[in-house]
DNA sequence: GGGCGTAATTAACCTAGGTTTAGAGAAGGA
DNA sequence: TCCTTCTCTAAACCTAGGTTAATTACGCCC
């Protein structure tokens, strides 16, 4: 798809805070990632240097263990920043995997240039500590969640926070978001129908 | 204690960021808080306009269910700024109490006034925008621990990530930490001293 | 020393959720 | 059309950790 056009996305995305940004010194490492479902923007145990802007679609998070079960720690919606702030700042291998979950557009830059510039921003060093103050929040959240809920309440949790979601991810990513097995989430789910009636 | 003393050691913290704060604006506003073992710097569902910094000494965030089951989500070591985050931000009740598990000090001053100032300040911003992103890893390892690793392995990370707290630390308080109950955790240990033989 | 409150252990029992295996639909491909 | 593959459900069984309750151990105050 059009360059031009998603990076002028990124743009307008930054708008929204006020941030001066000199664009040109990146469009030449400026890489589009047209993403079909299942495509990965960056997988676990990597290094790379790049920042990924979603510009449209959805993606999601996640680790797979040593003894290979699968967590998915976070389903975040464009347009946003994604990417490690943890494997960029300590430049160390990526924890996680983010894949996509429908067909999906994003671009890449180069995090270390463009954050240097910006650390100097007074404008953007704000919005990024407004955007860790975010994704921090929503973490205590799930945190929260995973020690004090059940199972059944955090699928209930689930579907009131994801509710275009709920019917149409497949139930072993619900499982999977949730901390579960899929067939302990299958049990639920039949749980639940006969306690309606 | 000294307040003139404790100040002073809160401004040394906060130069190591090469911030420029006049604190002559928070004079007044300061205080001291000596603790006991056991004292609260903050109480769950209590709403707080300050943070603190803890001078010396250690403390825990812990916050307790509806089932009154208590968790403790972070032990913290002076010298350190302690404080809902989240609280503070969006101005809502606090979801945990920060209690003393030592004789401890802390001083504490108006966050909104500061955090107005320090955010014109662009070292400030970083040195914020670098402690969020320092508990924000802090959180993923935990959250990534609680829900990959058994009760065990827990127990072990706990010893090594806090050697000196192993021995002196009510039993009770490392189940809270790792989100067992302390019968377990008597359990654990049980076997783990047979396992060693 | 004798009582008392708190912390830690032990044992018996229970339950949520994991594991394994099997089968039922739905979806695509030759 | 049949065959394959993928997703979901179901049932039988297992295990980690929770629950309850009784027992011991360690201060501490009188």
């Amino acid at each position: 798809m059009d360059k031009q056009y998603l990076t002028q996305q990124l743009m307008q995305f930054f708008d929204q805070y006020q941030a001066n940004i000199n664009w040109d010194l990146y469009q030449t490492d400026i890489q589009v990632h047209m993403l079909n479902k299942g495509d990965c923007l960056l997988r676990q145990g990597e290094r790379s240097a790049n920042m990924f802007f979603l510009c449209s679609g959805l993606v999601r998070y996640y680790s797979v263990s040593e003894s290979g079960k699968e967590y998915t720690q976070t389903i975040a919606k464009s347009p946003r920043l994604v990417g490690s702030t943890r494997a960029l700042t300590l430049s160390q291998p990526a924890l996680f995997s983010i894949e996509a979950l429908h067909a999906s557009t994003a671009i890449s830059f180069p995090w270390q240039p463009f954050y240097q510039q910006m650390s100097q921003d007074l404008a953007f060093t704000q919005a990024y500590a407004m955007f860790l103050e975010s994704i921090f929040i929503h973490k205590e959240q799930k945190e929260h969640a995973m020690v004090k809920h059940s199972a059944t309440q955090r699928y209930l949790d689930f579907c009131r926070d994801f509710p275009e979601l709920k019917d149409t991810l497949p139930q072993q990513q619900i499982a999977s978001y949730i901390g579960i097995t899929p067939i302990a989430l299958s049990r639920i789910r039949t749980q639940l129908k006969t306690d309606q009636r």
